[in-house]
DNA sequence: CCGGATCCGAATCGATACTG
DNA sequence: CAGTATCGATTCGGATCCGG
């Protein structure tokens, strides 16, 4: 451990050391969404040795980020302290930066319901967001109900079912309900506006109208610079 | 390559899979300070292996992070693109929070110039710069003169002299001069006043007097949430 | 001195199996 | 459900070497 020390006393160093150890800020990521078990974590992140999950819960445990409740009945549950939550703007800014980056999706990439939660919520601008949306929208196995109001935004998983004591779902039916592959990022780059993403397939809307999709295309968007 | 990936489509993933390799996050911290060459790397990163700063720089450099160029006569030069720089808000807000992790320094921890000019950066108040100041720092080895001024600050390395096209320093002698150990986070935290730390001897005033530290102090602080 | 490339042992990571 | 154990594959670290 000593040996791999980075060797400097900077605060840049101390956090490098403390997230980005391989793997680290995925977890991280995941329970910025709530609190999981190990067995939700490891779902979520499919091809992350089980052993690397357990040594990085050890080390973000003794570095102060996350913590292990024993909920009563129910299991274990790892949530970030509050320490660790304040890394919540750091990371929807680096899933900002990162997302200009992103290419065409590998052949086995996945969308999980986490990293499409965090997803929508470094797409989000409060600033567009007088008027409430009430929407659902499903990529893949994964469907997620999210509520714009007074500027917030709150998503509760769908599928897969949120993990112990996920949100209740709204009431009612969402306005507008939508379904997607990967290329939806498309619309959120803003390369391609509402009525082409329904054109070319890339999104299906299954209830509401296209001026609802481009309410939802202006609350979600990440563009260059 | 492929076979390390972290399988998910998601714009953290690029993130983290574009500068969290082990490394990669300091180097950008130094090439945030100003271009630099390869030896001026490995000079600032003195436990950094050869092989790895040469593969850093490789893969930085196709993610589109950083890019490679010659200077006239003057050798290789690497800097941030465009696009890499758009880190900086990032790597601040990172610096902030290790911060307050940082503990008391390992033996053989160092401070280096770049380190601490952008130890600085990250602890600068723009909110408090409506008084100028313009001072000078040493911690160990390392020589900085900084100036303050319209909210903006500017820092030039005098000691180790910048390469190779570092600011020309500032004409005149700074207000304020002072000498100090890796302690001086104590004076950013604000667990220590700068009359505490003068009396302590963890900072010893060259030129200039205490309300002037009192400014400095107030400049640059991170405080606990 | 600058800008790396090469080689090799040590540590980490990844995949699978197994356990309380 | 929540991990530990094992073991081969990779990467990292340290040192050396090399062409300009």
């Amino acid at each position: 451990m000593a040996a791999r020390s980075y060797g400097q006393y900077c605060g840049i160093t101390t956090a490098v050391e403390l997230v980005t150890e391989r793997w680290a800020l995925l977890i991280i990521r995941d329970l910025l969404v709530g609190p999981r078990r190990y067995t939700d974590l490891k779902q979520g992140l499919p091809k992350i040795p089980t052993n690397i999950l357990s040594a990085r819960l050890k080390e973000l445990q003794e570095g102060g980020v996350i913590r292990r409740v024993a909920l009563p009945r129910c299991g274990l549950l790892y949530e970030l302290t509050e320490y660790g939550h304040e890394l919540e703007p750091i990371v929807l800014a680096l899933g900002r930066w990162g997302f200009r980056a992103m290419g065409d999706p590998a052949a086995d990439d996945i969308v999980t319901a986490d990293s499409l939660t965090m997803a929508l919520r470094t797409a989000f601008r409060p600033e567009f967001a007088s008027v409430p949306l009430d929407f659902q929208i499903q990529v893949g196995e994964v469907e997620l109900r999210a509520q714009v109001a007074d500027g917030g935004l709150k998503i509760v998983q769908i599928a897969p079912p949120a993990p112990p004591v996920g949100g209740a779902l709204p009431a009612g039916e969402p306005e507008l309900r939508f379904a997607s592959g990967p290329d939806i990022r498309h619309l959120i780059a803003g390369t391609l506006t509402a009525a082409e993403a329904v054109e070319q397939g890339v999104v299906t809307i299954l209830r509401g109208d296209l001026p609802l999709l481009e309410r939802f295309a202006e609350l979600f968007r990440i563009s260059a610079a």
